[in-house]
DNA sequence: CTTTTTCTGTTGGATAAGCGACAAAGGAGC
DNA sequence: GCTCCTTTGTCGCTTATCCAACAGAAAAAG
């Protein structure tokens, strides 16, 4: 689910845990390199057990996709429009967040050998896929949301890492407004 | 025991609900009259369950003790000296920071009817004997260190209370200086 | 005054977190 | 190759915290 209702009655402690992990990791990712980073290092940074660490999530990439969903969804959540309806404006508007989250990982988290790049397509496609799959669920269509929502998710990311790419880049906002109808009539292929 | 070691292989349990007691407390004191603020408050504000708040302090006069405690503790550690020996120098920071946290505390914690100067008073006494008795331990005397450390934190605790209470009152350390002589006297009573 | 609400301590049972200890896998150095 | 050391998941068992409920005290409302 991409709607976030962060606390609904969690257990406390786990909502305890949950964020001292968190914070801990964080801590430490802008320390070290993810790599180096044992699990460890985050139970200890985040002064809980280790095995308590493996009660919440299976190993640490684990955690890692979990903070980059969240910190995406974050990224929605502040410009705009999760959980709304299908428009051009909150399509371009996606579409703008895909490129600067794919930046900013790119700067921010420099990998070593790019280990990094795949688990943020995932996460991030998955994100997408969601959103759209919430925004078309409104909307009539003779093909099913699923397959409009994947092509849609593969060719948005796919856009936004090739633009990453170029050395020598179009600004933003036009290569947005480029690709935009073509986003566009992808998610209205065959409409009722 | 005034010796502080913090965190001994404490439960991190302990520890954590500990720390979020005491901040929420020290959140809820500065916005509310002492009073007025309920176990549920606290515990609220904690994030932490009611009985759990009981499995730590008797009621939330026991954590205003350990509060106070803790912050006259704090003031001993910053300034000096605790856990070393007795010297004439350290008597005189001792005093002078009696009189400061009486001081502090009457602005600060404005108790409407007073109710807080005893709860102060028997906490800080406490302490000071505390220190005192640690003192006295490597000294020599006819006169039992118990009997010489409660005497002397009460009158002590008395002349800081007395200097307070006064409308035009002479400079601080004007003020020590005077009294210095009469504490050391007291622990110096029947010296061996 | 009576009624209603809030707060207080306390309890029993459920659950999360802690604490070793373990075998196995990986890395560093020899 | 071979140690030595660290990390990894995982497992019982203990302990702290949670939660819902309770009766009684205190405060607020009527």
């Amino acid at each position: 689910m991409l709607t976030t209702l962060p606390e609904e009655k969690l257990d406390p402690r786990v909502k305890r845990t949950r964020q001292l992990v968190e914070q801990a990791f964080t801590q430490l990712i802008r320390e070290k390199e993810f790599q180096s980073i044992s699990v460890q290092d985050i139970s200890e940074r985040a002064e809980i057990n280790r095995a308590t660490f493996y009660a919440h999530f299976p190993d640490k990439y684990a955690l890692l996709d979990y903070k980059i969903r969240q910190e995406f969804r974050a990224e929605i959540e502040k410009r705009t429009l999760n959980a709304c309806h299908f428009s051009e404006d909150n399509l371009r508007a996606l579409i703008l967040t895909v490129c600067e989250f794919i930046g900013e990982a790119n700067s921010h988290c420099k990998s070593p050998h790019g280990q990094f790049g795949p688990i943020v397509e995932a996460q991030v496609k998955e994100q997408i896929r969601d959103l759209l799959m919430t925004w078309l669920a409104q909307v009539e269509s003779n093909v099913p949301s699923e397959i409009l929502a994947t092509a849609a998710s593969w060719a948005i990311y796919g856009l936004a890492q090739y633009w990453n790419d170029q050395k020598d880049r179009v600004p933003v906002n036009e290569y947005v407004e480029r690709i935009l109808p073509l986003a566009i009539a992808n998610l209205q292929l065959s409409r009722a």
